[in-house]
DNA sequence: TCATTCATTTACCATTTTGGTCAATAGTCT
DNA sequence: AGACTATTGACCAAAATGGTAAATGAATGA
């Protein structure tokens, strides 16, 4: 979805639209949002603003382009996918997922709103859109990983998924413990050091034992 | 929330009030949710609906009780406390939930479309009663566990962590492959036995070597 | 048979809100 | 001044909402 009058705008404006439209989707979900409130905030009358977007729809389906293009260009730019080591990959996961929640709040607050909408205008579309997503980027993440590691009696792939879902569960803790936090607020080192210990155990637990040192390196 | 007039009512009406009413916030969200398309669904007239239930909010709030209590019940009812056993508990959580959610798909649809409405006239009470739950029952999924199981060189209570996140990522991929199956269709052996090739792989990684087969039983 | 009481319906409401439009205005450049 | 664009804000038709209360129907009892 493009709307080509609201891309020729000078920049202050146009993100002025945006940000005003992302937090009030992001607040009150797709139907419950008011394009006038929208206009309001970004400080131009209604009129214009449907003057730059053709509906209320269209708005809305550029937003989640827009959103999950910035959130994923940054994600893999941060990420080092030479890097063969499955754990410390999930670490690095695990830690850009983190930064870009507080680089991005509101993009973040968008998606969960824009995917847990019921409104049947935008579903079907969105619906579409997730699927590409989740089938395309989400097994790319673990790609070329080096299975030797792994302890030899047990089957690599779920012992793959465990430590994804794992993954998960860290990843989800890092969200709980740094949500409403200030990027000062937050005890970096502190973090990590917790995070590295789960890591530690997946690495006990799942990879072969000696050779560990020299061979996995975490620091980022 | 109780509500008197709907309680004592003769329970084919009482039911089909519930069931329509359930179905109508689980596919619309509380907002979007017509109280006329409840009655009519119901097979009742909207004004006599208004006689049972004096709001649409205390309807909803109802029926969150009244869910919430059904499937807590069953949930409770079904799982064995005296088994010790960390692993062999995770197995019971996942096949009970995947049984609940084929036993009570509405009341699950409803519940997934109550946390996630954002509507401020429920949403500050739906949080209260969310937090008491998270609070009471899921701490007292894993207490009195076995912990002489575990593995010498690592942190209990993090390997707890992993493994409940793990148990997590199992439950929802059963979840995913019965979504949508009849009961009939549903090929359970074999499920039974992807979910325990899943805690095969936990329990080498998470409990001492030896004294595996005779003490840790899997068997419902 | 009539009256009373209950269950139920139906017509109605007041209000709100919505996305979207368009004629009028203000501002800017030549 | 005149031409052109950017911008406004009043206005709309329509839908749909939760909730009410008077009217109707059914059942009971005397």
């Amino acid at each position: 979805m493009t709307l080509e009058k609201l891309g020729n705008l000078d920049k202050e404006r146009k993100d002025a639209i945006i940000n005003a439209a992302l937090m009030e989707f992001a607040t009150k979900g797709y139907d419950e949002a008011s394009t006038i409130i929208i206009a309001k905030n970004a400080g131009i009358s209604k009129g214009l603003m449907f003057h730059y977007v053709n509906s209320k729809k269209d708005l809305f389906l550029y937003l989640y382009d827009y959103s999950l293009e910035i959130i994923l260009d940054d994600f893999w730019g941060s990420i080092n996918m030479n890097e063969k080591d499955m754990l410390v990959r999930c670490r690095q996961i695990a830690f850009i997922k983190m930064e870009l929640l507080h680089k991005h709040p509101q993009l973040f607050d968008f998606f969960q709103a824009a995917i847990y909408t019921d409104s049947q205008e935008v579903k079907i579309e969105l619906d579409k859109k997730g699927k590409d997503i989740r089938g395309n980027s989400f097994h790319k993440l673990f790609e070329n990983i080096d299975e030797t590691k792994f302890k030899d009696n047990i089957d690599i792939q779920k012992a793959k998924d465990l430590i994804i879902w794992s993954l998960n569960g860290i990843a989800d803790m890092l969200q709980q413990k740094v949500k409403g936090l200030t990027w000062e607020e937050i005890n970096y080192d502190q973090l990590i050091a917790e995070c590295d210990s789960y890591f530690e155990i997946l690495r006990k637990s799942y990879y072969k034992e000696g050779g560990i040192e020299n061979e996995c390196d975490f620091s980022k």
